[in-house]
RNA sequence: GGGCCGUUAGCUCAACUGGUAGAGCAGGGGACUCUUAAUCCCAAGGUUGGAGGUUCGAGUCCUCCACGGCCCA
């Protein structure tokens, strides 16, 4: 028996044979002869007859081998194969006697051989590492994993076709960088040989996205992987996905309805049933007003690091000594008032120091138009009215090079380049980023971020 | 970085106050022509994550290390 050949041609999926026999009865058969390939999964020795489960991407089968039909010798053949091998099968459908849709093997062929035992068999891979490490195992033993990580594909078509309807073209910029930009987050480094110099990997699609509005195109999104060169948590992983649009002619508050539409229609396309209620309009509220709600402290009072964390110990909240004012925001913001949004949440204008890269607030001191998406406590979306004049982005630059002067490594680098094309004239324009992982997650109601990524980050 | 928990056969799990490491599944041999966690009989399967230590004796107690999980920073 040739243990590995080049094709099995003809198959149909497994759902597919189910599906076209429902209505048949208990104990009816069928003179229909079904292709089908896929892994043994299991087997039911019954002397002279066999019964014997196989598994494909769209579901599970059973199988009956019989002596009368496949002689002592493939009889023998068939039987002496390992739970685990991938087999293509010819059969016969019918129902068994308990109901069971069946196909009576009429001729069958190895396809692969398994030289390793599958997982056990109705406990399934439990050892969470095991899972992580060897997401094989798991996709092979989880019928669950399987549903997961399709649900995660119909989550990536559908935010793409979203988009694609409503005018956005989708392009590619580049991964690696000879700066990076466009997040406050620190890079992974490489060397580029043939030009000998050090290059980065993308922390945001960001810059060159808003290059490409400068260029003309109008409606732009980027769907792929951001690095970021910190550690792994629940609900971060060093590589992540982010779908990051941009339209032009739009402010802030255009993108967070369209936000609000994509989310909830890409919830229904993937036949979201879950506690969250995604439908438009999400709940809007100031981040100022969010944070006064939940501490008592009104940040709009308290624009000085001292006064602030005064207020803050005042509350018997811990203030490092080390964080500067907008980190301070940042942890009430994450400590206080995240984990308080499950309902989809849109935060609204945010301070000046947190947001490089947005307008200035059409009405509001000391804040810019931005937002940021929360669902499941969990921040998921990232937006601004972004910032089109030159002269203030290259003030904003210079801010972020004092920053990084004194020791903030997440400072942003000075990008002439980028304050090039914006002196070149960038319409009005609204930017918003998704985290493609967290989006999953609220989606299928996971609670770390390593559930949903195929092969997360792993320590050697 | 800190705290707690975990790591035993390929997989899923046992092993009391320290006393010869067991079972199910998978794999091997045998019985059985409607089973579906099939059933029944037989045999096999281990450097208990790694390195030290305490002890007559360590899976079990102690120290260090590795990896993972949860919580905190």
């Amino acid at each position: 028996m040739e243990p590995f050949p080049h094709a099995f041609a003809g198959v149909e999926p497994i759902s597919d044979v189910r599906a076209a026999h429902e209505s048949l009865a208990s104990g009816e058969e069928t003179d229909v002869s079904h292709r089908v390939a896929g892994r043994l999964a299991a087997r039911r020795e019954q002397g002279r007859m066999a019964f014997l489960d196989l598994v494909d991407r769209s579901g599970r089968i059973q199988l009956q081998a019989r002596v009368d039909e496949l002689g002592e010798a493939g009889f023998e053949r068939l039987l002496s194969l390992d739970i685990g091998d991938l087999v293509g099968v010819e059969g016969v459908a019918f129902r068994s006697r308990r109901g069971e849709l069946t196909l009576r093997i009429t001729d069958f062929t190895l396809l692969a051989k398994s030289l390793r035992p599958p997982p056990e068999k109705h406990h399934g891979l439990q050892d969470v590492e095991t899972r992580f490490r060897h997401r094989e195992l798991d996709l092979m033993a989880s019928e669950d994993a399987r549903e997961l990580f399709t649900l995660r594909a119909r989550v990536i078509s559908a935010v793409r076709r979203f988009l694609d309807r409503e005018g956005f073209i989708e392009v590619e910029t580049p991964v690696l960088q000879p700066l990076y930009g466009g997040a406050a987050a620190r890079p992974f480094t490489t060397h580029y040989n043939a030009l000998d110099r050090r290059f980065y990997l993308r922390i945001a699609t960001e810059l060159y996205l808003k290059r490409l509005i400068v260029g003309g195109l109008e409606r732009v999104y980027e769907l792929g992987k951001d690095f970021r060169n910190e550690g792994v948590d629940s609900t971060h992983n060093p590589e992540f996905t982010m779908v990051e649009f941009y339209e032009a002619y739009a402010d802030y508050l255009d993108g967070a309805a369209r936000t609000e539409r994509l989310v909830s229609t890409v919830a229904a396309e993937v036949g979201y049933e879950g506690p969250i209620d995604f439908a438009s309009p999400w709940r809007r509220e100031t981040l100022a007003a969010a944070i006064l709600e939940r501490t008592g402290i009104d940040i709009q009072r308290c624009r000085e690091r001292e006064a602030l964390a005064t207020e803050m110990r005042a509350r018997g909240i811990e203030v490092q000594e080390s964080d500067t004012w907008p980190q301070l925001v940042d942890e009430l913001l994450s400590k206080h008032v995240e984990p308080t949004l499950v309902q989809p949440t849109f935060l609204l204008d945010y301070p000046v120091e947190l947001s490089p890269f947005a307008k200035l607030h059409r009405s509001e001191e000391g804040m810019v138009e931005r937002f940021e998406a929360f669902a499941a406590g969990m921040e998921i979306a990232n937006a601004f009215t972004e910032l089109n004049d030159p002269d203030e982005q290259r003030r904003r630059f210079e801010t972020q090079r004092t920053l990084a002067g004194a020791g903030d490594l997440e400072a942003q680098p000075y990008d002439e380049a980028f304050l090039q094309a914006l002196e070149q004239g960038m319409p009005p324009t609204a930017g918003v980023g998704i985290g493609i992982d967290r989006l999953v997650m609220v989606l299928s109601g996971k609670h770390s971020i390593r559930e949903v990524v195929l092969f997360p980050a792993m320590r050697d």
